[in-house]
DNA sequence: TTGTAAGCGTTATCAC
DNA sequence: GTGATAACGCTTACAA
């Protein structure tokens, strides 16, 4: 006969009050912090707090003001054709998204807020989505998007919830978003390049219907020309490994005499490298690569992949910044940021 | 002068009930399916629902059913040092982690969870985690863990709490978990490379400290064994890029004759690859490339990889089904899932 | 400065 | 089968 497990009894407020001898209104004070208390009271107050090992009923609070201290981030992928492999993230198997989600607890996790993570993938998941965001489940967004055509970030300007972008949106908005000064960092890697003496130069450049792949793009080609550089190879990529690869063979193919390349992310660079090497291409004698984002590719790359650092972690707190900040204080929407971004030299230019 | 916004009311299971003419609580069971309801009634209510668009309050809710209706999905990782790189999230990048919550909200989000996602990467984290845990703020755990001397999985253990483990723990625990079956995976790859007929065979294992990395290096080389090979040379990588292409370096020179290798996963193939093709050997015609995983990275692989294909979808959709049933039924922890790998044949092999 | 008391929107326990 | 009514644990006027 086994004695049955008692569950082990949380303390209330009540509870607390009791112990420390006071009402509950006085600790609901001490516990958030209200100015108008007897220094006196409130140490005893949280002493019995600890001696409880009290902990606020997160839903009790959420009841009364309306708050849940939890944000959501939405991951908003294209959708998946029903014909096509299981479900694979493209977002999730980025190192950007690690490095996004890192950034972010950094500073939620301080504020005691929680990250919901959401994936909106489908008409339908984008409805259930906006049904939770529109009902007050979540203080505020944070999102995340790789598609051009997509509807959320106008969807969630109407929500008129707190909300953050990475990155700026393909049709303007009225959200605030956060990116690194895209045009900056294609201008530092043409400048690297032309600074090393390449003159025939070829870039792989990011989707063109979005604007960090149209950024980078015109950008780098306009900094080029201001070092006298007009003739330039271009082949466009999507942000995969495997979309650099095969971008790497058409710039190839079009102009085999290429002594510099500027590949518009690191990942497409991971897949661009051994193309390079195949082709007997030695990098960076034959063929000087600066890549984009610093991501963790860069490092692993062979040889090392020399490029344009985006503070990502900095963004993505920057970004818990300002949607806290929106969440504080009804002030609308706050001003966007635009990080710079800078040049890690490594071995490959 | 702009008329104020009126922030929109959220109707009430009372405004439902004054629509539809009847009692709160008779709302409340249609809501929550009770059968227990006049079926005309039913009806009434189901349109007044729909016509106020009335959705649960969650917080309300929780307090009462002592419930929350989310999971966390934790990520523990080993604590970067203070003197290391920003952060850099590996468990983030690996293409595997953006499988696993594909295949989890496949489950939970039909069932109405959410997925508070949590990181455990230092003590204090953890402790904070664990706070977190234990005063019930999710109903239960799906722990993901990377490294092998994580107290994670024993601290969790003792919380009580609804937990699936992310494949096997590294010492016993009374915790469910999901994982492949790794040695019926390690012997498809021994098998497929005899029948080959590759005879001077190496291995790049993952990290020996942890199960994965064990059991796959174990029953490759029994089952290379049952085919009379028995000289394997073997490096040990941590499964990641570059730790397999460092890996693969010191293969290469320990057996330069080399005519055939087993990755243990994906992730260091991809950085194995370019070293081999550096080192002037054709994949497969000089030596024949198998990994594990069938992750996003096999596909990009040049040549694409042949590789023990692990169900991490389906896997991390069985660790959810697993979860709600030991939150739904208080019948205990429960038994753990082992799956069956497949062989993928790409061109690496 | 502190305490009292009125909700917040549900679910659950009762009578009816 | 249905409807009052009492919790659930907290914040916040308002009163003292």
């Amino acid at each position: 006969m086994t004695a049955e497990v008692e569950p082990p009894v949380r303390p209330t407020l009540e509870d607390v009050a009791a112990v420390a001898g006071v009402s509950r209104a006085t600790v609901s004070r001490v516990i958030n912090g209200a100015t108008t208390v007897d220094p006196a009271l409130r140490t005893v107050v949280e002493e019995a707090v600890a001696t409880t090992g009290y902990v606020p009923n997160r839903a009790a609070r959420s009841l009364v003001t309306r708050r849940t201290d939890s944000v959501a981030l939405v991951i908003s992928e294209r959708e998946r054709r029903p014909d096509s492999e299981p479900f694979v993230g493209r977002m999730f198997s980025d190192p950007y998204f690690g490095r996004v989600v890192g950034g972010l607890l950094e500073v939620l996790r301080p504020a005691g807020i929680q990250m919901v993570l959401m994936l909106a993938d489908d008409e339908a998941s984008r409805n259930q989505l906006l049904s939770y965001l529109r009902h007050g489940h979540v203080d505020g967004v944070v999102l995340v998007t790789s598609h051009a055509d997509d509807p959320l970030p106008g969807l969630l300007e109407d929500t008129r919830l707190p909300a953050v972008l990475a990155g700026r949106p393909p049709r303007p908005s009225s959200l605030a978003y956060v990116e690194v000064d895209q045009q900056a960092g294609a201008r530092l890697a043409a400048d690297h390049l032309a600074a090393l003496g390449r003159r025939r130069i070829g870039t792989i450049s990011g989707p063109q219907d979005r604007p960090a792949g149209q950024v980078r793009l015109a950008g780098f080609l306009e900094a080029l020309a201001a070092h006298g550089i007009e003739d330039v190879a271009c082949a466009e990529g999507d942000f995969t490994h495997l979309g650099g690869a095969a971008a790497m063979r058409r710039l190839l193919a079009e102009q085999p005499g290429l002594d510099g390349v500027f590949i518009a992310s690191d990942l497409m660079a991971l897949g661009a490298l051994p193309v390079l090497l195949r082709a007997g291409r030695d990098v960076p004698s034959d063929v000087a690569v600066v890549g984009f984002d610093d991501s963790s590719a860069a490092a692993a790359c062979d040889p090392p992949l020399t490029t344009v650092r985006q503070p990502v972690e900095e963004m993505a707190a920057e970004m818990a910044r300002l949607l806290l900040k929106q969440i504080g204080g009804p002030g609308g929407p706050s001003p966007s940021v635009v990080f710079p971004p800078t040049l890690v030299r490594r071995q490959s230019a």
